[in-house]
RNA sequence: GGCCCGUUCGUCUAGUGGUUAGGACUCCAGGUUUUCAUCCUGGCAACAGGAGUUCGAUUCUCCUACGGGCUACCA
């Protein structure tokens, strides 16, 4: 096939975009961004019982977030049912699908008896050659109907999955299954098809759980003469319990993984390689690279399990890969008024001294805010550890007096005026370094000591730190 | 039950008819650092089982086990 790619994403809306849908998503935007071909979205609604608009609201907006743009326009098909109706209709005049005038009941009771007799339950071809005549008949006496694929008795239906190779199933295992349902509505296999025939669909690339529709299909794209598509089943994302991954994993939403601040690029960075491979040792790759080197050959059968630690070591990579500017722009994007009240080129200097030490934005954003504002609490262990009696406050004093003569404000003489101060005093140095850092940030860790001071300036420093010998040590002694 | 699919360290994976079966995450131990993080070094850890083909199978074939999917008037 030498046309350029069109591929799909058609989820349906009973239920927010999951990690699985996801990952489809975007090796259908990857297939198609490499090749230079089309995404295509089509919204399967057909089950008016489940289907809801907050859901296809919430997959729209999870995808746009995602930045997996799709060419428009969306398709819905709860609104093509006339399309579906007149390929019914030729499938019936050809006779090649039939009404089936079975009831729910009937075949319920045949299902229960095959089970007991032991036998594998086949659906009944009944009314598979019932004459016209017959059929104006069971419908004047108001019998209502399904329409029911006429499938092959005979023969195999085969394909060539992309990434699962060679694939053939007996046509005598598959019933004449039901196109259209009762109350005229299509059913899935169905509108597929006629879909993803209609929308110019040359290659369909979806999870793995529709291998054994996929022989369904194709016997109705030959009864419907249809040429059929390129196919290639993606494995399933499992949780932890090697389950397919589901509302019970809790981290299923793609929304919970951007409320949790993982950046974009990172978790499509992540997801690409549950069950894709760059055929390198590379694992870290922007959107760019993913859509150069994407290659669904080297897509894996065996399902992948979802790993939170090595997301989060991928979103520490980009995180530090990643220029402040743009650290900034997506905090912005999420929470636009973030440190408003600050210069951008100070935000600029807080985020490359932190971003090593954070790898999604709510940790870097909780990471930040002593650069903005005076720690309110402080490290406990730390002030015992650091800040046992008034001997630390007689040093810091001293610092401070230092300090406040200080012309330069450089990381090299705030160094030097810190060991001048310990020299002094008699102290190594870290007896100084610790309590300053408490003082400075509430915390026992964080960046090198004259980093901090010098990006906190002169002011904030002095101001900690008197605050600081105001309330340390805890209790006298 | 029937049909289809799958099975390399705990996890993501590379790989070959002959390899010390490689990398990454996690975890552990060191090193660097004023602390934390980063970074560096090292370590633990895998070919599901059984037959067959073969001089030789993790690799090819078959069987079993286990896991998953489909078997709906769900998608």
């Amino acid at each position: 096939m030498n046309k350029s790619p069109c591929v799909r994403f058609a989820p349906s809306p009973t239920g927010k975009l999951h990690l699985g849908g996801a990952r489809t998503a975007l090796f259908n935007w990857l297939y198609a961004k490499h090749y230079g071909g089309d995404f295509l979205l089509r919204i399967e609604d057909t089950d008016t019982e489940r289907s809801k608009r907050k859901y296809t609201d919430q997959i729209l907006s999870s995808l746009k977030w995602l930045g997996l743009n799709w060419s428009e326009p969306i398709i819905f098909q709860s609104e093509r049912n006339l399309i579906y109706k007149e390929a019914a209709q030729n499938l019936l005049d050809n006779k090649l699908a039939y009404r089936c005038f079975l009831t729910k009941e009937e075949l319920e009771f045949e299902r229960e008896k095959s089970k007991k007799e032991g036998l594998d339950f086949r659906v009944p071809k009944t009314y598979r050659n019932l004459s016209l005549d017959d059929q104006k008949g069971m419908l004047n006496a108001g019998k209502s109907f399904t329409i029911r694929l006429k499938v092959p008795s005979k023969g195999s239906t085969f394909f060539e999955d992309k990434i699962y190779g060679e694939i053939n199933v007996n046509n005598h295992e598959i019933d004449d299954f039901i196109i259209v349902r009762s109350d005229g509505s299509p059913t899935y296999n169905f509108t597929v098809v006629v879909d993803d025939n209609n929308m110019g669909i040359n290659c369909v690339i979806r999870g793995e759980d529709h291998i054994s529709n996929t022989p369904k299909q194709i016997l109705i794209y030959s009864a419907l003469h249809l040429p059929v598509p390129d196919f290639a089943h993606l494995p399933m994302i499992l949780g932890a319990d090697k389950k397919r991954l589901s509302k019970r994993h809790g981290a299923a939403g793609v929304e919970h993984f951007k409320n949790q601040g993982y950046s974009v690029d990172a978790l499509l960075n992540y997801i690409a390689m549950l069950g894709w491979n760059s055929g390198t040792e590379d694992e870290l790759f922007s959107i760019e690279d993913l859509i150069s080197k994407f290659d669904i050959n080297k897509v894996q059968k065996k399902g992948a399990v979802y790993d939170e630690k090595k997301l989060h070591w991928v979103a520490g990579q980009h995180m530090i890969q990643k220029p402040e500017i743009n650290i900034l722009d997506e905090i912005r994007e999420d929470d636009p008024d973030w440190q408003k009240h600050s210069k951008d080129n100070y935000i600029y200097r807080v985020l490359q001294l932190m971003k090593i030490r954070a790898s999604t934005l709510n940790e870097l954003k909780e990471a930040c805010t002593y650069f903005f504002t005076d720690p309110k609490d402080y490290d406990h262990k730390a002030i015992a550890k650091r800040w046992k009696d008034k001997s630390v406050n007689k040093l810091i004093n001293n610092f401070i007096k230092r300090l406040e003569m200080l012309s330069s404000w450089s990381q090299t003489d705030l160094d030097i005026c810190l060991r001048d101060t310990s020299q002094e005093m008699a102290v190594s140095a870290a007896k100084l370094i610790h309590p300053v850092r408490l003082a400075l940030s509430g915390k026992s860790h964080g960046p090198g000591l004259f980093e901090l001071i010098e990006l906190l300036g002169k002011m904030t420093t002095l101001r900690r730190l008197r605050k600081a010998l105001d309330i340390f040590p805890l209790k006298d002694d």
